[in-house]
RNA sequence: UGGUCCAUGGUGUAACUGGCAACACGUCUGAUUUUGGUUCAGAAGAGUCCAGGUUCGAGCCCUGGUGGACCAACCA
């Protein structure tokens, strides 16, 4: 890894600046800080690769910190899973800690709090806090305890601690702000009752801690330097600095929180409840379905923690919300799995070849490369035969120059054995070609050094041998949503959206022998269809493989209509820029056009001109006349708006004195194009 | 409607205290290739949401718009 200080995302931006201000480098730490509610995705990977990230580069402690408030979700098998995750991403956590270890001290900080009357204890029920906390537009009422005296609160948290109350019946709040424009200032609670065991503490509590009051308070407790966490916290941080303010002791490292934007991938969903709804619908078969954005999901694929680390390195950190295009995922495994995946050759959708001029019974152990872009990969070995099994689709009787497969006639090499010519095909009754009949160049076996074994020919094709061959699974994976963001539109369910094809399971596919010692963690690239892995669910006489990702297939991009539909431009309206794309209206392509105007010359000159004068044809005047306005040094969208006025009065615009004083001071410019422009536009009355 | 944040090629990010917009993915050529992969060489694609302003000079500063995200859970 190459550090290069060159640019700062904004966080190391913030962190350098603490540094140069002062701050000590040895005080820096970190914490990744999940819920142990589900499973982590490919967007806690952003946040995991982001602090343990800083960790490394500033080589300060970075701390796992379990989130653990709410019993009612959180398992001790969520826990298991997220340190299972980290590890595998090559990460090591400074200490792991728990929310729950700071329950005590929490709690005496509550008890501090109303003893400085700084929280009371509410028994009004949800609704009618939600009421009297009022709106972002209008400010809140005090409730009726609010004005309870120390001593009758110290009294009820008491008795809230002592599980004397029913769930729901009385929360610790503090005394904050009812009119603040923040609604979390608005008196935000505590502490409430949830009467369930805790996966750490048991009963030992039923009165739990909320997020606000927690999060901070354990920052502060480990010291925390940088506390990061995604932009919809950021109303929080009001609140988490004011919870800082009423314990603090100045002596120590006060923590700061500051914002980043979560990461999304298209085509598919990343929020727990929505993954949570995938798995509990049986959409997928798990939280580790390898077509879920889970880190179990991908690894379940095939991805590496490289791979994952690498795409978490080239998407960024920012404060914008934005979707990463799944091709950039798709681009990182691959780079990785390229340099480390050995070569095999499997056929998933078999049709038999024999090749007539081959001895039968005759075996032949042939060497295999195991990987050309690795030197000391070494050689397998894999038997050749008579009779094969090639790819169907690698083979049509007939086919135009730009097929470079196997036809009739036409001669391709088996990869690292011979080069065949296609003499004959049988059919079935329904014209299903069952078996392709070849004559091989038995002198051109690879690397035998021979002539002819050197010979260029067009195609290579994989292929198994059949009596060798091992029959197996093969598990192919499409994108799980057809829309590039299905929780995006406000109108429908991202449900509606599962892609009904994204899993396709092969139930006899035909692989190369040496595959039979594969294990679970090995990568295989079957050779010109992608890259593989062995799946759990093998069992001693079934092997299953996961398709991790095709190779970059530039061929498919030329048949006519190689995938369905699913690659339509399902653009979406939330993102980004303000103008949708495809609809920008004639008005904003001729500013668009005109802004470059006047560094155009010749033909593009012309071009831009005509453009212009065409797409005036669609402007109204409302649209124009703000444009007159137009700043003075801003000469090309003048001349823009000069050329479609002129359309506009060929049509029949009256003049008006907008439009002469317009004219005027275009005749009056010092820029020649602008001058010619207006005259023309002058002399047409 | 109140508040907060955001706005740069198709996508994601850069551009240090203002100096004629860079990188990666994707796309398209061409070469090499016993993987239509890889590698190599190259190209197209934004004038930085809009409009004013300050400045010799603005993506960066100011003003006003527009668009989007977030906030009114006893979730985190």
């Amino acid at each position: 890894m190459t550090e290069e200080s060159a640019s700062l995302n904004f966080i190391e931006q913030i962190i350098a600046d603490d540094l140069e201000a002062g701050l000590s480098k040895d005080k820096l730490r970190f914490r990744f800080p999940p819920e142990p509610n589900g499973y982590l995705h490919i967007g806690h990977a952003a946040s995991i690769c982001l602090n343990f990230g800083l960790g490394e580069k500033y080589n300060a402690p970075v701390n796992l910190r379990f989130d653990d408030t709410n019993p009612a979700k959180e398992e001790q098998e969520y826990v298991d899973a997220i340190k299972k995750d980290i590890q595998w991403l090559g990460f090591k956590w400074a200490e792991e800690c728990y929310s729950s270890d700071y329950f005590q001290q929490l709690y005496d900080w509550a008890i501090q709090l109303i003893k400085e009357g700084k929280a009371y204890v509410d028994g009004q029920s949800a609704d009618a806090m939600a009421e009297q906390k009022g709106t972002p537009t209008t400010s809140g009422v005090p409730g009726p305890f609010r004005d309870t005296t120390v001593q009758e609160n110290l009294d009820l948290f008491e008795r809230m601690k002592a599980g004397e109350f029913e769930q729901g019946s009385y929360v610790l709040r503090a005394k904050i702000d009812l009119s603040s424009p923040n609604m979390l200032m608005r008196d935000p609670i505590l502490y409430r009752v949830v009467k369930k065991s805790h996966h750490r503490t048991g009963n030992d509590w039923c009165i739990y801690p909320m997020y606000d009051w927690t999060h901070g308070e354990s920052d502060y407790i480990e010291q925390i330097s940088h506390s990061l966490c995604t932009l919809e916290f950021k109303m929080h941080r009001e609140l988490y600095d004011w919870f800082l303010d009423q314990i603090i002791d100045p002596t120590k490292l006060r923590p700061i929180q500051r914002e980043f934007a979560r990461r999304n991938l298209s085509y598919t969903v990343m929020s727990k409840r929505k993954l949570l709804e995938l798995v509990q619908s049986k959409t997928v078969s798990g939280w580790d379905d390898p077509r879920m954005p889970t880190i179990s999901g991908l690894r379940r694929r095939g991805y590496t923690p490289e791979s994952i680390r690498n795409f978490s390195d080239l998407s960024g950190i920012s404060k914008r919300d934005s979707v990463t295009d799944v091709s950039l995922l798709e681009y990182c495994i691959r780079e990785d799995l390229n340099k480390t995946a050995t070569r095999v050759m499997a056929v998933l959708d078999p049709v038999k070849l024999i090749i007539t001029n081959y001895p039968e019974g005759k075996i032949e152990i042939l060497s295999a490369e195991n990987n050309p872009e690795d030197p000391n990969s070494g050689t397998h070995e894999v038997p050749f035969s008579r009779e094969l099994f090639i790819e169907r689709e690698d083979f049509k009787e007939e086919a135009g120059s730009k097929f470079f497969r196997l036809t009739l006639g036409n001669e391709v090499r088996l990869k690292s054995a011979y080069i065949i010519k296609g003499e004959s095909v049988i059919k079935d009754d329904a014209g299903n070609i069952t078996e392709i009949h070849c004559t091989a160049d038995l002198d051109s076996r690879s690397g035998s050094g021979t002539e002819a074994s050197t010979r260029k020919v067009k195609g290579t094709l994989h292929w198994v041998s059949i009596q060798h061959a091992i029959k197996a699974e093969v598990r192919e994976y499409d994108r799980l949503f057809l829309d590039e963001a299905p929780d995006s539109h406000e109108d429908k369910n991202f449900m509606d959206f599962v892609n009904p094809d994204s899993l396709k399971v092969i139930k006899e596919a035909y692989l190369e022998p040496f595959l039979q010692l594969a294990t679970l963690d090995d990568k295989f690239q079957f050779q010109r269809l992608g890259y593989f892995t062995l799946d759990r669910d093998s069992t001693s006489d079934q092997m299953v493989f996961n398709k991790t990702v095709g190779l970059r297939d530039s061929w498919a991009k030329q048949k006519p209509a190689p995938t369905p539909q699913n690659n339509q431009p399902a653009k979406q309206q939330n993102q980004g820029g303000a103008q949708p794309q495809g609809q920008r209206s004639a008005i904003n392509e001729i500013q668009k056009i005109a802004k470059k105007y006047t560094n155009l010359s010749g033909d593009k000159l012309a071009a831009a001109r005509a453009d212009i004068l065409k797409l005036a044809e669609d402007v109204n005047y409302e649209e124009l006349e703000p444009l007159f306005g137009t700043a003075a040094k801003k000469v090309g969208t003048r001349i823009g708006v000069m050329i479609a006025l002129g359309v506009l009065l060929n049509k029949g615009q009256e003049r008006n004195s907008e439009i002469d004083s317009f004219i005027k001071i275009g005749l009056e410019d010092e820029n020649e194009q602008l001058v010619e422009e207006a005259k023309k536009v002058d002399n047409k009355l």
